[in-house]
DNA sequence: CTTGACCTTCCAGTAACTGGAAGCCTTATG
DNA sequence: CATAAGGCTTCCAGTTACTGGAAGGTCAAG
């Protein structure tokens, strides 16, 4: 099938499935008239990708676990450990969100938000001695 | 001064600041050598930036309260508006990251990780006909 | 006079696309 | 048969906010 057909399929834009073959993570077929061809296989690795970023997974992360999918005598360990290490990331993500989210907060709550010059958010961001 | 020490009083590293040049955020002075030179309340201005990047606003944010801050006869709802705004962003990234962090460790807990293939990770990312 | 620490500019790379221009291929319609 | 529409191609540029590195100018000390 061709490129529109797979981004239908896939879920993904046809222009991201062209960075995608650019990048040799799913690289189909061409036909004679240089349009690329995709397999049933090409469409699912696609599905596949398009899960694992849905899952936060980095492009790299998504090369890993494709080639594991393919691998049928993999560990699950190697896909238990990029999963794991992708977990932590969120954590730490997470966890630094809400410290800014908690500082953040606090600056807005007291900030009066009318039409006068005097705002904390504004001192805070100046520095102790201004 | 020079960029070394106004590096050294902002936290910024000298690359950054060169940056903020480039993008008209904070554009320093020069002497006649064509080295830059960083007047106290640039350096205010760059510690400023600094605190707000930390804070995680996006450099156009910081433009926008930078200007607030060198303007007296600001408005507080102003200021108010953008940090209420990046605090709903913070709010959605938050949501966001749990919610994958939710499936992701749902998943990753119930995958063995031994040196066997069969892996619940893979499954749900091959999608549900397979 | 040379060494070393600073400073300069310019170019390229990062992550993962996204938009747009110019142009070829295919099919349907007048 | 001409053409118009829709899908396909490649290539280039832009996004965010820097960061690294190369080549070379400047300045103070020994």
């Amino acid at each position: 099938m061709n490129i529109g057909e797979a981004a239908k399929q896939s879920g993904l834009p046809a222009k991201t499935i062209r960075y995608y073959e650019e990048i040799s993570l799913v690289v189909p077929g061409r036909s004679d008239n240089g349009y690329r061809t995709y397999s049933p296989t090409d469409v699912h690795k696609l599905q596949f990708v398009q899960r694992a970023r849905g899952l936060g997974f980095s492009v790299e992360d998504c090369r890993a676990l494709l080639s594991l999918y393919e691998d049928d005598h993999r560990a699950s360990a190697d896909v238990k450990a990029i999963a794991t290490e992708h977990l932590s990331e969120i954590e730490a993500k997470i966890a630094e969100l809400k410290a800014l989210h908690k500082t953040l907060k606090h600056l807005v709550d007291h900030c009066h938000g009318d039409d006068r010059p005097h705002c904390p958010i504004i001192d805070d961001l100046a520095g102790p001695d201004h």
